[in-house]
DNA sequence: TTGTGTCGTGAGAGCGCTCTCATATCTCGG
DNA sequence: CCGAGATATGAGAGCGCTCTCACGACACAA
């Protein structure tokens, strides 16, 4: 339907090829007049710049690329990294990028998607999910030329640039507020071992019970893996244990807890209180509305891609780091608004 | 780190960039002698031929675009469009695709989106979500001369392609189960208006009931969103109207409509039998286990790139329709095995 | 020997842009 | 009225590939 090119817009205006490129880039050098024409003639016949000769000759694509490796996909089914992306998706409508999605699914993919990742020319930058305990692909990534980020705070950070959230102030905000309300036995239930955000909201938890002069109790943690099966499960082992309160690694966690909760008759938060992470909007699906910290996903997304592009366009020399702040939710599954506390 | 071309190669091997080219490209008309030191040649090099430069000389760029409507955004957090992607995602690794999500944020995005999405040489085929009731997006892309695929029945399929699953027997088959298992009074709870899905959910419904006899009750069937607490709300009108059994559009709508039966202490299956649609691993979000439609998201998704690349390279004449086939997965929530007639 | 065919390789013209440099035109102070 | 300086436009060399075509080398039948 359109297969004009420049030249063929040149011509049609009568003028070089070279000021109708002018135009499309938005340089000052040319006349109003002329613009105007120009611009004319392209709204006219709808051409559209052929973006493969533009980056060859610019030596910029305009893409970004997101990966998520293996480990993430399985998690695919928790809202955190589809919100997560859809903050990417947005900062890049934002800046007129396009998001290019690696999703890595099995061993296979991990070997072939390297090479996709880094044909030359393709794309401008690469963010990727790090933090998880496969962090192979990352140091691939960093050893190649092509400016990227991390989400989530690698786990040997030195050198690289990344966006994370206060996950260590975060955790223990948290647990401060379970303190405050006067609970004594306090659980968590964690992500998986090895990932750098499970053992930031662990220091969080160990540091805000210090802080308040308790002693750590081994046993009031549980190890989960962000499924809501796995937060079932740490709950089934906890109860043994006889806490008053639980402080979730996420969301989806704290839902399989409570259901563990409610089988054995108890209630809440008047016999165990909760506290989740991320504020995902499945909070609802839980009978009693859930307690939790607010992860900016959406805008953590977004400021991820800005993070890259200033990355790309300034030189990731000195590396960037972003931490964002979290945000305690009190609804009613912390005990607070029922002992006037909120 | 790797700023080789293929002349680079080619002289260091001591034969012309043209065999260098054919040697990348299978080609069979270079002889294994030189091809192996060709070979030998990129291995040590680490070389990568540009992107950019192959795909403004082949016109192919290998990579497809998958878009989802605003209207999809906002339900980016039921799990159907996120596992949607990732089946997407790894239909593109299959074939060596490298996949460009766009995501529609707002009316702003919208108007962007179609000139990124158009732009020549960049993309090789585009997907895109379709049957909801903004499909304006969908007809300008028609219009242009890139080949695309809708997933999901467009609202105006004629000389279209598409994937979608069959919906209408999908209801039916639910519809059926329950009209087997003996129940009177089936209400269903609704996906928008608008929809081709809802529309199609809805006569699989009607069929049913028709062909066992009976009349339909418009009372019994009520909207809802796709969304937990559409379902929520939906369940509550119909619950003035004393239904004993009730098919759902989405499993979330169905957790939402079991949470507002719960509420009012009635008992699944035993005063409401419930049938969702989807089989989302959220099911043991639900204290009942879901009897529902299992729909192949995942191979949906890699059955839709391989349509699309089938357009890509033998044209998109005359269009394709595929229709996949649901499968119904017997739970508790229907009552069938209480009844021992699973 | 000559002609016909096959096979491997080289040559070189694009693909459709960007960007630097040269050139033409205009402005204005002295 | 001239020349310096600013400004608008043209020219053309790439960017790094692919692909068609031409050509030399060799095999084999007549």
């Amino acid at each position: 339907m359109n297969e004009l090119t420049l030249e063929d817009i040149a011509k049609l205006v009568g003028v070089h090829r070279s000021t109708v490129s002018r135009v499309i880039n938005g340089s000052p050098k040319v006349s109003p007049e002329v613009r105007e024409r120009v611009l004319k003639a392209i709204r006219e016949t709808g051409y559209q710049p052929n973006a493969a000769a533009r980056t060859l000759a610019s030596q910029r694509s305009w893409m970004i690329g997101l990966v998520l490796p293996r480990s993430v996909s399985v998690f695919f089914t928790d809202p955190y990294f589809p919100q997560l992306t859809q903050g990417i998706a947005f900062g890049c409508n934002n800046h007129d990028y396009t998001l290019c999605l690696f999703l890595v699914g099995n061993k296979e993919d991990e070997e072939k998607i390297l090479p996709r990742l880094s044909r030359r020319g393709m794309l401008d930058g690469i963010l990727i999910q790090s933090g998880t305990p496969d962090d192979i692909l990352i140091d691939q990534l960093n050893a190649s030329s092509i400016p990227s980020a991390m989400i989530g705070r690698p786990n040997e950070p030195e050198g690289l640039s990344y966006i994370d959230v206060d996950n260590v102030r975060a955790a223990e905000l948290a647990t401060d507020h379970l303190i405050n309300i006067g609970y004594h036995r306090i659980a968590t239930i964690t992500g998986p071992k090895g990932s750098t955000v499970t053992a930031d909201r662990i220091e969080g938890y160990q540091k805000a019970l210090k802080k308040s002069g308790r002693s750590i109790e081994k046993a009031l943690i549980a190890q989960g893996d962000f499924s809501e099966v796995s937060g079932y499960n740490a709950m089934k082992v906890l109860l043994a244990k006889q806490p008053d309160a639980v402080f979730a690694a996420s969301d989806i966690m704290a839902a399989g807890a409570i259901r563990a909760v409610k089988e054995v008759g108890l209630k809440i938060p008047e016999d165990i209180a909760f506290v989740g992470f991320d504020d995902i909007p499945l909070g609802t699906l839980t009978t009693v509305s859930l307690t939790t910290i607010r992860q900016p996903i959406l805008k953590f997304g977004v400021r991820a891609v800005e993070l890259l592009i200033d990355l790309i366009e300034n030189g990731t020399t000195p590396p960037q780091q972003i931490i964002m702040d979290a945000e305690l939710i009190i609804r009613d599954s912390c005990g607070a608004k029922k002992l006037g506390m909120s």
